[in-house]
DNA sequence: GGTAGTGTGTGTAACGTATTACTAACCAGA
DNA sequence: TCTGGTTAGTAATACGTTACACACACTACC
């Protein structure tokens, strides 16, 4: 690989003067070496080393960016929202997959470090930070996207999210309209504050009519670890034909996320179940497979594009600017989407005597 | 951030001492002053530069991945696979989204290489590999995946797919079996190698029974460009709409993946249509979400598991060893998954005055 | 003729690490 | 005492770039 000493040696002039034309500040350069060192470039195909020059300048247009997996079509869209806002604002991104694994998190972290990276967005929200407060102490700026910032103080910087627990409350609230008692919650290893947070919303909603959630409704399925989230749609599934080959089984399930609900269809259905007509099911997040599927999910929309430009917006000001952006945390509304997949809810006697084997 | 050079004077040695204790070259060392060095290191909370080592050493353990983005389930699924199988051997991943746009692709890999980075897997396929010919003769290693070689000699070095004609075929050979005769593809803009050979495939199989595609049944979507993975589905739903509002509509559709076919389905559904009763969809790529819609999908299966283990095993062949793979181009067999989304053929008749408006 | 100003470039010290060649000390054997 | 070998650690250099101070040749002006 030719270096800017070669360009320099070939054109007849220094490196220094070569520098000068990479960087564009050939305004008071003779025309003829200005020349000279571009047809040096092109003949030699050289181009500037960027390793070299992030060891130089201490510091890296780039952002991190640690999210559970790009397997789960909610993250994939996240990654690629955000990495067009950061483009936007001449930021690259590096995608990291965490597998919600701390370990891994911490890992990734400190390789983000060493390449000079100084802000990082996670996406994984485990509940504590802990093992991030060394990274943060050393300089690492993180911004929490999809998870408040409580319990972090100190170690994030600025979050994005939407308002889980109103999320989760819209839906609940939905279900109950429609009749629905015996609504089940069901989810992966509760590990992390949005899904703590969606949990609690559906219990408070509860309590508020005088209803309270069966312990055994709430599904949280293996508590093994290590189950990342191509999973979801599979656990989603099990979850249901678990729920619904009980005696006295639900008749609504609200997911965790889209994935699960549409698990959760699936399952629903292999039993037997119609969705809705047997079985009413909520999804979160609104990717755009709900929109699409049969039938059509009802779920809690999270505004992803805008919460990806709000996200890449905060932590650029935080590292750019002296006392960072002025109002660092911000909760934006959810939305429910009401579509094909919840109902009014049947008679129970039919459905126990009737449809299930 | 504390350097190299912080620690060693804190532990009383030279910078080479602390250079060898990093990198486990203590075989030889006093306890002492190992000690010592590991203290220091502990106290000044210090981590090596990895811009610095690069530089130094010229190059480094990260493989580039250009896919055309991890929205769509399929490439997030990949790209989880690929940073896997990376990881086991020691190399980091970097993933980029190039949405299909040879400028962008072109960018990324420049500024991969300005990494550094020798060795990329380029996920998108266009058809020409013409804008990568420059990166390639700087020293850029290029890995095609999902793609076959054809087309592309000199300028990529290794490459892993399916036999993309004959997952087309088999899918069409199981549609002719069924009793179809007009049977639909749909896609995108056709500007891949892997979307042309599909439809090959399809054309090709259909001729061997004496049947041939009408020109009106290929359908290609707007050719306007900038139609990134994230419509997908939508196409596939505006696909099946105008081809089945028209006088004499397919009984079949071939969609070029999943995404198409789910959104073909919800648009055949949006008519009144049945599937599969009265219009049998095939998809491709069996991504985790065929199996769990409804109807379960048809699809042709890519054993991605196996291809991004041999794509990156592949790449780090080339990268390291001094003559490279012995066998660096290899096709895989697809795998026809039949599930629900197919069926037998109707009397056409039933289907012309019965179900359509 | 001296000073200042302007237009063009050059020389060199960093950035944080890895590597090479080197030194100093010690010991064993003749 | 000398040679040769091992061990433990040091000093110096290079990696490719950028930023800063400086050099040189003009011109202009008092």
């Amino acid at each position: 690989m030719a270096g800017i000493k070669d360009v320099a040696k070939k054109a007849g002039v220094s490196v220094s003067t070569v520098s000068n034309v990479i960087n564009g500040r050939h305004a008071k350069m003779g025309a003829r070496t200005l020349r000279r060192v571009q047809e040096a470039i092109a003949e030699l195909n050289y181009t500037p080393s960027a390793v070299a020059r992030q060891l130089k300048s201490g510091h890296i247009k780039t952002l991190g960016l640690v999210v559970p997996s790009v397997a789960n079509p909610f993250w994939g869209n996240v990654s690629q929202l955000i990495e067009k806002a950061a483009l936007k604002r001449g930021y690259q991104v590096l995608i990291c997959n965490a597998e919600r694994d701390p370990e891994l998190e911490a890992n990734y972290m400190t390789s983000l470090q060493g390449s000079l990276i100084r802000g990082t967005i996670l996406g994984s929200s485990p509940v504590s930070f802990d093992h991030l407060r060394e990274h943060s102490e050393k300089g690492m700026h993180i911004g929490a996207f999809d998870r408040a910032s409580r319990g972090a103080e100190g170690i994030v910087s600025c979050s994005v999210s939407v308002d889980q627990d109103l999320g989760a409350r819209l839906a609940t609230r939905h279900l109950i309209g429609l009749g629905h008692k015996k609504i089940a919650f069901i989810s992966g290893p509760i590990g992390t504050s949005s899904r703590i947070a969606r949990l609690e919303g559906v219990q408070r909603e509860l309590s508020k009519v005088g209803l309270s959630i069966d312990e055994d409704l709430i599904w949280l399925g293996p508590q093994a670890a290590g189950f990342g989230d191509s999973q979801a749609a599979e656990l989603g599934r099990t979850a249901a034909r678990e729920l619904l080959t009980r005696d006295d089984p639900p008749t609504a399930i609200f997911a965790v996320n889209d994935m699960y609900a549409i698990g959760a269809c699936s399952g629903a259905r292999e039993l037997g179940y119609r969705v809705p007509d047997d079985l009413s099911v909520v999804g979160f997040d609104d990717i755009i497979m709900a929109k699409v599927m049969e039938p059509p999910l009802t779920t809690v929309r999270q505004p992803v594009e805008q919460m990806a430009e709000l996200m890449v917006a905060r932590l650029i000001e935080t590292l750019e600017d002296e006392d960072g952006p002025a109002e660092p945390h911000v909760i934006l509304r959810p939305e429910l989407i009401v579509r094909s997949s919840t109902a009014a809810r049947k008679n129970s006697d039919s459905i126990n005597s009737g449809t299930e084997k």
